[in-house]
DNA sequence: ACATTCTTCGTATGGTGTACGGTTTGCAAG
DNA sequence: CTTGCAAACCGTACACCATACGAAGAATGT
């Protein structure tokens, strides 16, 4: 990704982009007058990929809705990589980072449901390779937030910082199943029940109850409770009492709150 | 990915070259003999996002690499996306299942553990869109493994489903920053400590401890800890103790274990 | 007025997935 | 043994893609 080096001391151009509004651009303002900007560009582009999947997004594509040429993107944005993070620091900035309150499990559940809303209405950010989040802005002050949440708790700094991760990475599960399942809904060419009449001849020869007899009753139980193969909502739910609980008695185990914690009621 | 319809009634042609072992090919043996085999294409696509990234994989690769013209790759698979089907079912039956004992605890670790090293293994899975897992043999064999370790616990069907899907979702995040990090010491260029080094006066400008007081903290720690932004097999290590944590505190506040239990020592 | 510097964009390179249609192959039926 | 014909193979083509390079033009500082 944006590892290219831009020439020896010189900082990346790409951390640059990512604080370009808490930076004044130091842009001899010498050429011809941009005829758009760095954010209409990633503005664009998240537009595009929100409406039409990652995979319509395309340099050509934005170039088109701004009325440029194809190259003149790249007098904003150095490349398709690094645009993509400027994509995913906006979108952290979407949404105001109100006071978190209320017991841990609350706290916790508020920075679960906010990942959560940002996937669904941010789709892309789920098919994309996050191999390691841009260090801009948006997400560097989403990320205090979430520390803020279990601040004060008497948790190592690393822990902390591991708590989080596995928060923030468990939405990711839930979320990809949801929108699969909402994506097969909506683009019903074909409904699940059509598609699994047509298939289950097969799927009988193939599925034998005695090579998969867990896995038949498990499946019998979903697509009757609910008529789809999976229960992405309630495993959403499901899966956060678990961690949560999983935290909460780590938290517990651990020398428990030495400082004052910055909640009131904590309720176990 | 693969809905394409095959015409009416049909079952899809997905399915049926998922389950080619177990399925006698009904193929009429008209034609000149094939030159390949749809194994061998298979196993080639893995061999290339093995060694040069999923981003390194193309028709025209599989092709040269098997002596074949590109288009005759498509008399083998129909397309891209249902050949990234294959290659995911495929690894799925790399390893032999042997059965899970020993404790709730031993069991779900060692389903965690086979998952990280197949994602070691074969990093191209974490980048792939895996909104659906292929519905092949291997992949539910795998998943009949999976719910054996949980079964006759005292679980509701459906909530057997979503312990896996948490217990495999989560190991998702590590193994993402393992390989991140790996990917980055290896192809390094340019150091960790060299990145920083060349950004700090930039990053000292922005990140400024009144604004990030708890990052600033957990960063440095990490940073003094091990010399790398993350740790993340001590956070998979981690979060796994938390989510089993979870696991098993659900599962002994559900109707403890009406049916005897598969292994003998469960040490809570 | 001129030099400089930056934006814009035309062109081109080397990729991609795959639709279409033709050629070759080799088994099976006449 | 011939022939019909389905299937494998492949040449060509299309519509894209990211982006390197360099020319043309615009606005500014001197």
């Amino acid at each position: 990704m944006s590892t290219e080096s831009t020439g020896r001391g010189e900082p990346d151009r790409t951390l640059r982009l990512l604080w370009r509004g808490r930076l004044g651009d130091p842009l001899g303002s010498r050429g011809p007058k941009q005829r758009s900007s760095v954010d209409e560009v990633v503005e664009t582009a998240i537009q595009i990929a929100d409406e039409e999947g990652i995979d319509a997004l395309s340099m050509r594509r934005i170039a088109d809705r701004l009325g440029l040429k194809p190259m003149s993107v790249y007098t904003y944005v150095p490349g398709k990589a690094e645009l993509i993070d400027l994509m995913v620091d906006h979108v952290a900035g979407e949404v105001a980072l109100s006071a978190l309150e209320g017991s841990l499990r609350e706290r916790l559940t508020a920075i679960a449901r906010l990942q959560w809303e940002e996937y669904l209405r941010h789709p892309w950010l789920l098919a994309i390779d996050t191999s390691r989040p841009p260090l801009g802005p948006n997400v560097s002050d989403r990320w205090e937030w979430c520390l803020g949440a279990i601040d004060g708790l008497g948790l190592a700094d690393l822990d902390m910082d591991r708590v989080i991760t596995l928060l923030l990475g468990f939405v990711g599960g839930p979320a990809r199943a949801y929108l699969d399942a909402e994506r097969l809904r909506r683009s019903s060419a074909e409904s699940d029940i059509e598609w699994w009449e047509r298939n289950a001849p097969l799927l009988e020869q193939i599925m034998d109850p005695t090579r998969y007899p867990i896995s038949g009753r498990v499946g019998q139980a979903a697509g009757e409770a609910y008529e789809a193969p999976a229960d992405p909502l309630g495993a959403f739910a499901f899966g956060l009492e678990r961690v949560i609980d999983g935290i909460e008695q780590y938290v517990a185990s651990t020398g428990a709150s030495s400082e004052a914690s910055s909640a009131a009621g904590e309720t176990a």
